[in-house]
DNA sequence: CTAAAATGTAAAATGCACTTTACATTTATA
DNA sequence: TATAAATGTAAAGTGCATTTTACATTTTAG
């Protein structure tokens, strides 16, 4: 599953680390999410999405089938 | 983390079984999401919003804060 | 150009989402 | 009321999200 992470971090002009910390996971965390590494939880999509003030939704792309 | 999934369920008038089935998961999962045993993933968060018609946000309560 | 800041890689450890199987209890219906 | 259908409990196993630590590479700024 991919994500907006990066895009909307850089919007926001902060680092990997300053996300990190407002979402209250490690560095590690924020790299393996915005390299496709591995999904998040719903609990932290939803504090990602929170932060960056749009809905889960929007933040994550889901593909649509089976 | 609450959720909203057997309120949902039930105004689609379907068992657990046909709900499982319709996300790709096993009864338990559901039973356990039901239970608050454990959160959903984001991607099954995702099927099952998507199966209702309603956005993650609205199955799923997140309480605020750290 | 050089130092500092930001980003990335790697690998081991932990916790939890989800499965599988089997059985028990509750609810609906003939 | 007896049976089936629906819901629940339990427990062991698997995979993956996240942490921790340490170091390497890339980008930015003086």
């Amino acid at each position: 599953m991919e994500n907006r992470i990066k895009e909307y971090r850089k919007q926001h002009k902060i680092t990997q680390d300053e996300l990190a910390k407002a979402v209250d996971v490690t560095r590690q965390t924020i790299i393996s999410l915005e390299n496709g590494k591995f999904d998040a939880s719903l609990k932290l999509a939803h504090r990602l999405a929170h932060y960056f003030g749009i809905s889960i939704e929007e933040l994550f792309i889901f593909e649509e089938e089976a």
